[in-house]
DNA sequence: ATGAAAGCGCTAACAG
DNA sequence: CTGTTAGCGCTTTCAT
């Protein structure tokens, strides 16, 4: 069923069909009605690439997910933004393209989506101290917004961001409230932006307090399970291990508690565990269990917004770049049970 | 720059420079490379949804991510499966959309999907028992492969499937042989496939050695960290609590071992977990500590063999349907650490 | 308030 | 081998 079949189906011409369709106001609301129950009786829909191709809008969306040649992996913390970003979407008649693209393919990749019309905009996941993908995006006049912030960008972009510093800095407080001193940072790679906040929200907590945290606990890689693990097997072996890890995802987490369940530690007690990017919600409201977390549903909650302002900027290419930081939904606290321990030093 | 303005720079007609560019063979050589040259010079890509138009191909397929009201959440084990198909959807050139859609408004999607001309073919996740897609794909004729399997579906369909019933066999199978017998089944929603095969596994590796799982150790819940927790919490808090924990996926995972670590239970010593989807092949080669798993990038392989199945069935229509049945990447055996402690009984 | 006609950028007969 | 001519299904002037 396309436009023209409808149309002579009604005894109209396609222009009256599209425009009733369309919602333009110069149609008789008799007609608009008669169009819309045809429409409806024969689940008439609009070819998308059609539309696409004469009004010049793709009606689409791209995402562009790196994955490292090295690792082969995606981040699961993707996919919650996604679902957040993809819901919004689709409230909104929005399609969602991804491009899963070799790290040094990227620019490339980026440029293709532009001159193939694929997608009216972009989201630009995982930004890099000297990410070149800014200036890229500004010069071809694609919108875009950052997950994330290119700190080193020279000209104005719009941006999603977490307050990481900040749920980092809450974190590390907690741990040192609770004595700990010799606290292991597990973080991500520090070329990422994401991490560098990370890191200066648990130096900002040390140095608060006239401390300084120890450079041979903070470790910096991708963050997959094997870091998690190969880093804590290294760090419980030393003379003088940590008796807390603060992981940057949950990835790396499940490493670090195989790790320390391998060496016979027992969990909580000789050593505590807090995760960014784990989900306890669940904990929220059960008394017994107050632990630490920034949930995934923080990152569900980032993609909608971003999205939002993503599909504001290409519906009304007048505005100007927005930004929006976000705080994560911590949970903090001291648990009843050994989850996490106390230290007296 | 479009095709008009490239045959005009190049005084040809946008019928050979469209031929040339396509590797169509009645062009000549000296020609193409003119062409080719030229094309590269100024950077020409054409627009991908008048070709489409025009050929009525989408050159892009489509993933429905079905997410469930209650939880919100998406399984993260769809980031593997997208990699895998990913990777190869760009070789090919094609794109991927993805649609995040509430669970109950399924069918609405696929339909539209269709009408809207926004993919040449799906791929159809997390089927159930009395799935209606495989009919409603197959009565719309939208070329389609199943990840997982349909089992009653009446007509002939493709899929792609890791072999469930077999890992859940051996797993169940390590733990018995180290002499656990109350071995607790975390398993997914039982009206999943995956789920339904998963138990199959589990109950036939009992059966082998006349014994019966005790039924109130087996549970089924949507795979989320906070059904994992309470899960292990109640079981461990009854008068006869598992020895051990066979865990579907690794967000339950994290619940249980959470939960065992609240109440004070050794890991390995009091009460050993295993999980499927998890990924530890980075112990495959370390001698010291030989586990079980079913590797994460099993499932990224299985993405991969989806989308290629499916391309050759948009490319070739003729073809009738495919089957492939994957045998996931397990590592089995004894932890020489407490990871995975035998039981006397 | 409705319609005719001209594209959007490309591919695909059909000629030559 | 190359060019001419129609479309693909929809939107959008420009008339009426």
């Amino acid at each position: 069923m396309k436009l023209k079949d409808l149309s002579e189906l009604l005894h109209l011409s396609q222009t009256t069909v599209s425009r009733a369709l369309n919602g333009y106001p110069e149609v008789a609301e008799a007609t608009r009605r008669r169009v819309l129950a045809a429409a409806e009786a024969h689940g008439y829909r609009p070819n998308m690439r059609a539309r696409s191709l004469a009004t010049g809008r793709a009606m689409a969306i791209g995402h562009v997910i790196p994955v490292t040649a090295r690792h082969e992996m995606v981040n699961p913390i993707f996919a919650d933004f996604l679902a957040g970003a993809g819901e919004v979407y689709s409230r909104r008649g929005y399609d969602m393209l991804i491009s899963i693209v070799p790290d040094e393919d990227q620019e490339q990749a980026y440029r293709e989506l532009r001159t193939k019309g694929s997608v009216d905009g972009l989201i630009v996941h995982a930004p890099k101290l000297g990410d070149p993908r800014v200036h890229l995006l500004t010069e071809i006049g694609m919108p875009f917004v950052v997950h994330g912030r290119a700190s080193d960008a020279v000209e104005p972009y719009s941006w999603v961001d977490m307050n990481n510093t900040h749920a980092f800095r809450r974190a590390t407080d907690l741990l040192l409230d609770l004595g700990h001193r010799r606290i292991a940072l597990v973080n991500g790679l520090e070329n990422m932006d994401f991490a560098i906040r990370r890191r200066a929200g648990f130096e900002e907590a040390f140095a608060a307090r006239g401390l300084t945290p120890d450079p041979a606990l903070m470790t910096s890689e991708e963050m997959t399970e094997v870091y998690g693990h190969d880093t804590a097997r290294t760090l419980l072996a030393t003379a003088a291990p940590p008796t807390a890890f603060l992981v940057s995802s949950i990835l790396p987490a499940i490493g670090v508690r195989r790790a320390i369940e391998e060496v016979g530690l027992r969990m909580g007690r000789d050593v505590s565990v807090i995760t960014h990017d784990d989900d306890l919600s669940y904990l929220k409201n059960r008394g017994d269990v107050p632990v630490f977390t920034a949930t995934r549903s923080s990152v569900r909650a980032a993609g909608q917004r971003a999205a939002e302002m993503l599909l504001d900027l290409v519906e009304s290419p007048g505005s100007g770049p927005r930004e929006q930081l976000l705080e994560a939904d911590l949970i903090l606290g001291q648990s009843t049970g050994p989850l996490l321990q106390s230290v007296s030093r």
